[in-house]
Parts: structure tokens; C-alpha cells; sequence
DNA sequence: TCTTTATCTTGACAAATGTAGAGTTAAAGT
DNA sequence: ACTTTAACTCTACATTTGTCAAGATAAAGA
């Protein structure tokens, strides 16, 4: 997938770390950004409404995020462990996007934007917070 | 990556094929969709001017890419083979953006718009052809 | 306290992916 | 015709990824 650069600081060193993330993994991600904090249960719980998974999957899933420093142990209930994301959606997203424009629509952000506006319908809510954004940018231009 | 959900025609035979390409493979099909044609050792010449790669390694990518139908051959001058894209950047983009937005932004669309238009600011350009797309788009809804 | 149950830990494996060396062969150059 | 070169084919391999079963273990319930 898309190779992050983590800027990270250890009291006063500052280390630039790799971080890479599947896609599942990211998928797994959303839930911590989402939601702040997560156990493996209840992870394996969400994933599950959409497809069939085994709880040991997607703790498998969840332990390599752990490793690669993209969650981290909040708290303990019982045997239960909580999770919460130790790198912000911000910083992730920002490089896989770029990434993806890059590889998928050739580094040409226009065309994704054309497709993402021409090619795949809108509806009413997305528009209207489109017209929104917009019209705050023009702002600045008056 | 992404799954994508191919509809070939083989003499009125209508049949489902799964397309799954990996980031390289997507990659090299750029240039594929760039170029109407382009042989082995030009993929080659240009993936290189980016990063370290050896001519192998561009030919395997390109041999998956012809076996998973996503390349074909065009034709041949000595020894040298011309692929061209035996699938549109469109087809492949839609499932992938779809797929894209699910796994990074938990499926929100606005999310991504935000970033894509929020990044950066707007140049006027930008904001009347935005607004030309949205009063088209509404035209639809009424 | 003993049993049941929920959660975790460990180890494993096939398939996909990125990577490339070695060897073959057909063109091109001399 | 002979040599050189450029492009191809084939094989291989480490790593990553998705997937899970089996076993350990702690908490909860009887």
C-alpha cells in the first residue's frame, strides 16, 4: 500500500519512521479513528456485518498494527484489551491519497477530481456540501 | 488492492471476470492508458526515472499484467513487443476509487472531497469550473 | 472451588507481490 | 558468416498479506 512518513518524537530526537499499512489493516484503521478506542471483540464484531472473518484474522490484523506502532494499548477490562490509534487519520491519509493519485490516475489530481464529480453520481448532500466549500474559498478571492 | 469487476464479451457470451491488481501493476498500467502502446524495455526506460529497477522485474510486472488480461499484445517490431491496454482506465478507476474511499476514508466521500479541495486553496480556474460541475450535477436532481 | 467461556497467544501456511539473476535467442552490426 | 547486443523466457526467492486452528489462560458463573 502507501508508505507513510512518520515523523516522531522521542524527547527531543527526532526519528523519521516507515509506516505501511495493507489494506485490511487500514480498513481496521477506520474503527479507531472512528471510535477512540476498540477491542479485538468488538473489531471482529464490526468487520463481521460485512464479511465472514474469524476472530484470530482479525487480532492477527490488529497485533501487527500494534507492532508497527499504528495502535497501542489504551486500557485493560478483565482479559479484554482496548486499542486506540497511535497515528491520527490526518497523517495517514494525506500520503496514501497522494499515493493513490499517483498510481491510479497518474499523478494527475484534476482527473481524479473529474471523476469523482463526472463519473460517479453525486447526490443531493454531497453536492450541497460542495457548493459549500466552494463558496468559502471564494471568499478569499473578493 | 482493488477487486475489479470485469464484463468481457466473448462472442455473445457475456461473462464475469475478477480483475485484482497490485500497486506495480497498476502503476505500469498508466503508462498503458497514457500511451495507446509502449513495449518492455520502454516501460523500463520510464518507471526507472523514478526509482531502481531492473528490466526483469518490469517484464514480470508486465507478463502478470498480460495474464490477467489487462495487457495484450499489439504487435511486434524485431524482437520487440508492443502491449496496449486491453482494459480502460475508466473501468479499472471506478471500482478502485470506490474501493479506495471505503478502506481509507470508512467510505466517506465529502471526507475525501474535503481533503482534495481543502489542501490546497483554489485558484478562481479551479472554483468556476467546480461551480460549472456542480450546476450541472444539480440540473440532474431537478 | 470447579467448570465454562471468552479472549488472548502462538504458530503456521498459501497466495500475492516485488525483485532479479541466468540463460536463450533473434536481430543487428561488422 | 560471425560476433555482439538487446530483448525475451524461465526460475527463484524473500516478504507481505490474508487467513485461521490449536492451545493457553484468566475471568466469570455455578
Amino acid at each position: 500500500m502507501t508508505n507513510v512518513e512518520l515523523k516522531l518524537e522521542y524527547n527531543f530526537i527526532t526519528t523519521f519512521v516507515d509506516m505501511k499499512l495493507s489494506e485490511f489493516e487500514t480498513e481496521v484503521m477506520q474503527l479507531f479513528w472512528k471510535y477512540s478506542k476498540a477491542s479485538a471483540p468488538e473489531v471482529h464484531e464490526v468487520i463481521s456485518q460485512n464479511r465472514e472473518v474469524t476472530y484470530s484474522t482479525v487480532k492477527t490484523i490488529i497485533d501487527r498494527l500494534e507492532k508497527k506502532h499504528a495502535l497501542k494499548r489504551k486500557e485493560q477490562q478483565g482479559r479484554t484489551i482496548y486499542y486506540s490509534a497511535a497515528i491520527s487519520a490526518k497523517k495517514l491519509r494525506k500520503p496514501m491519497l497522494n499515493n493513490f493519485i499517483q498510481k491510479v490516475f497518474g499523478g494527475d489530481k484534476q482527473q481524479l477530481i473529474n471523476h469523482l464529480l463526472n463519473d460517479e453520481p453525486l447526490s443531493e448532500d454531497d453536492i450541497s456540501y460542495l457548493q459549500n466549500l466552494i463558496d468559502k474559498q471564494q471568499k478569499h478571492h473578493d
